[in-house]
DNA sequence: GGCTCTCGTTACCGTCGGAAACCACGTATC
DNA sequence: GATACGTGGTTTCCGACGGTAACGAGAGCC
């Protein structure tokens, strides 16, 4: 599910929690620093990863991420031009948190069904 | 800021990503998570914990986690009556993200101000 | 009788996300 | 020359969600 974003309620000042939020904050945003934290992607690369996104949302997530330093936008000089997204600094500093929610995850689903898992392909080559 | 909740759309079923925001998803969820990682709680003790959660949302929460499982909703026969809520096993699975999200948060202040950190009374003693 | 505390509910409104259409530009195909 | 496609979005409309404020019953206190 999602992140919403609070508009009008400040965070708390000191708190650790909601400094970490007001990045993480957002709908779709854990997805979106997850398919960059391999590497750089285009709009439509990211489009792919994340399927169930409608551009709107992720052209909104991708401004909010750039303008709050997460992330750096490359436009390419080639045609068509192509626009590149980035992790910046800050952004790898929160992936320690974005791996712990996709670890935790992963052991959700080896707990609902572990013969699915042993039996997947993609886990035996 | 905040989780939002996506009503319309269904997690991609093998994503530990999707699996793990299907819990942790929905606004002001990480904070009450992390409210309740401590022991059970009340409900105005969590929005003494949260004071910028409103009474409505809470609720909401509270009665979204609890039918996905994730915390147990306890009423005293006490008056006026009290309640208590608290993890269930699987919500104690998502405490490890919950932390990294802290922990993230904390590694932010420190960088933001580290002399502030350093100052602050609540971190000598 | 009034004030407080408990744990909520209700109504109203503003904002955000979802869906689909549309856009300019350049390339490729027919 | 016309059509189609791939880029990276923008625009419009609508429904769902969150924020705010008012209100609720039952009990204790002065």
């Amino acid at each position: 599910m999602v992140l919403r974003m609070r508009t009008k309620v400040k965070a708390l000042p000191g708190c650790p929690m909601s400094r970490c939020m007001a990045l993480l904050g957002g709908c779709w945003t854990p997805e979106v620093l997850w398919s960059l934290s391999d590497g750089p992607r285009r709009f439509s690369e990211l489009r792919r990863d994340i399927p169930a996104i409608s551009a709107k949302v992720l052209t909104g997530r991708l401004r909010d991420l750039e303008e709050r330093g997460v992330l750096a936008r490359h436009v390419m000089p080639t045609s068509p031009p192509t626009v590149e997204y980035e992790l910046t600094s800050l952004g790898q500093e929160l992936l320690p948190a974005i791996r712990s929610i996709v670890e935790v995850g992963s052991r959700l689903l080896l707990r609902d069904s572990p013969r699915l898992m042993i039996a997947s392909p993609s886990l035996r080559g």
